[in-house]
DNA sequence: GAATTGACGGGGC
DNA sequence: AGCCCCGCCAATT
């Protein structure tokens, strides 16, 4: 329906929204930018908000930050690495992003608040947390 | 409505 | 590392 529609518009505003906090030099998965925008988010909505950028649109947003959870890009012949390289992202011999490196750790915790988006769970206590 | 398709991801093995 | 299976959800056919 209409209302569903204009939903969608308003969950795609939320997603360009928390792509637009990935500094230059970082990245961030599908995955984790659904996580940020919580309530009702999915990787594969992400996915859907990128795939559905104007070429105008697509110039005031930082969409080359976002590459899959393996570091891998995902859209083809549109020099994403390129773009990525110059920002100083740095990818290995099988042309992934060094995710240890250059993962963008999530938005801050007074922005994220101030604007109903969720913080990225903390990766070094769950890294630790495993060793036991 | 049902089935299929995606710029996806987690968990198990 | 790989492979496989399954869940997810909007859009399309």
């Amino acid at each position: 329906s209409v209302w569903t529609s204009a939903a969608m518009i308003n969950l795609y505003e939320r997603i360009y929204l928390a792509i637009m906090q990935i500094p230059a030099g970082n990245v961030s998965s599908y995955g984790d930018i659904a996580t940020i925008g919580g309530n009702g988010c999915d990787a594969r909505i992400v996915g859907d908000a990128l795939a559905d950028l104007s070429a105008k649109r697509a110039l005031l947003l930082p969409w080359q930050r976002v590459v899959n959870r393996e570091g891998a890009i995902s859209t083809r012949g549109l020099q994403q690495r390129d773009v990525l390289e110059a920002e100083g992202v740095a990818f290995d011999t099988q042309g992934r992003v060094v995710m240890q490196r250059h993962r963008w750790k999530g938005p801050h915790a007074d922005w994220a608040e101030a604007h109903g988006f969720q913080m990225l769970p903390n990766r070094e206590d769950a890294e630790q947390l495993s060793l036991f």
